[in-house]
DNA sequence: TTGCTCCTCACGTCACGTGAGGTGGC
DNA sequence: TTGCTCCTCACGTCACGTGAGGTGGC
């Protein structure tokens, strides 16, 4: 029966020999033989088992549970198991990278929106990213409680314009005022601003967030801290203060 | 301005003590000030340099990248590609587990296919899923040219029961004879089978083998090591020897 | 004799966790 | 005074990679 030196088993198996040589250190691959020399000797049914322990490092499983699954007497009772908790902390490795992809991505979108950068800015980048379902929500609820309102307003118009009935226009007023006024001071008193020259987050003046102007995410405003006028991203933030959360 | 200590620092942020203090050695987060009796004190600032360490690191930027980041002058310049480098590791990071899954799916279920396992079923299972797509591949092939020789056949039977042409199914013999033999030799060439006792990979002979009692994965064979007579897997083997591959 | 392989230490990896033994601060 | 927090070593993690310095085997 021929022997196999420790790189040819090495070899045999895709793997260094410093590998196979820590495999012996840790007892789960110790060669049949030595030679005179001191040289590790391995025969047929050591390199079976190599395979089989490269096969099993193949799919993940730490060399504590290969040496158990060797040592055990009945190997049977307790492969399902190792390899169902291999199968967990996989898929939990799995879903863990995703979200950080996950985020990557929503950092490289936020970074295009950006004019000037600097590593403040990954904080209000962070900001941004935490409360985005938030505000997300919040707007989802203001766009659905307008949607009868703004139903009730175009069939007012149409029947005003027919004729038939101009008192909806009426109704429609006592209701969308008080709705316009109650989003409107709801959505304020939720939303902060940061600045994108000294990154502080901010909520300014009623009056001067009302009239301002602004796109779906920006509003220019003046930073209380350090006076800049301009474009400020918007974000969810608590009702009593700014830097919360 | 309040100064935040180890602790708090810790809290705010949702990590270790040894975390803080570990950023403090690696220079990612040094305290701004040390009190008398030599303990970490955090300002506002330090606070939010730590949010923007935490948020990176959620994102799986390691340590290193993190505070080459705070050390460029001109941060624009990398984080794009530290991004980059980051969204690839994480990619080939998934890749990888996604591997390992399939190969522990693959595993559970050639184990439910096992009557009686010992650690040494393993290396046998490792052989049949590496071979599996070699013998899929030459089972299609055959599957494949079997349909038009297949496809004669039942016409010429057709034809024969209508009277219309006898002699097609002459034809139908001069081309399925060989096909069918040529086949079967390819077949026998190119299939080994695994001994369930002694795990054994061998190669029978074609007579023992044509006649044998088989299932679509199995055939009853005489293992040439052990002697044990009984259901054996097939596997995909070179035409030179079994132990090949 | 000359390459080539193999041998044994022993440190390094990465971001902390986990004690041990001691002290600051309310 | 008494908990509680914080301090600094310093080892451990996991599966090897990477030298250094020396030797076996054809």
């Amino acid at each position: 029966m021929s022997k196999y030196t420790t790189g040819e088993i090495a070899k045999l198996c895709g793997v260094s020999v410093r590998t196979v040589q820590y495999y012996d250190d840790r007892g789960i691959l110790i060669p049949s033989e030595l030679s005179d020399g001191g040289r590790r000797l391995y025969t047929e049914d050591d390199l079976k088992r190599m395979h089989i322990i490269c096969f099993l490092r193949e799919a993940g499983l730490p060399l504590g549970s290969i040496s158990a699954l060797f040592a055990e007497e009945k190997p049977e009772s307790i492969i399902s198991i190792l390899l169902e908790q291999q199968e967990q902390i996989l898929r939990e490795e799995l879903s863990e990278r995703q979200k950080k992809l996950a985020l990557i991505e929503g950092i490289k979108r936020e970074l295009k929106e950006l004019e000037a950068f600097s590593v403040e800015s990954i904080g209000d980048i962070a900001h941004i990213m935490k409360q985005k379902n938030k505000l997300n929500r919040m707007r989802w609820f203001m766009v659905l409680t307008g949607i009868p309102v703004s139903a009730l307003q175009w069939t007012a118009i149409v029947l005003w314009i027919t004729g038939d009935l101009w008192w909806l226009g009426v109704v429609w007023a006592c209701i969308a005022v008080p709705w316009g006024i109650g989003v409107s001071v709801y959505y304020f008193r939720h939303v902060a601003y940061i600045c994108p020259e000294c990154h502080e987050v901010f909520k300014p003046k009623f009056k001067e967030m009302f009239w301002a102007y602004h796109t779906p995410r920006m509003r220019r405003l003046t930073c209380p801290k350090c006076g800049r006028k301009g474009l400020c991203v918007e974000v969810y933030a608590d009702k009593d203060g700014a830097n919360n959360g």
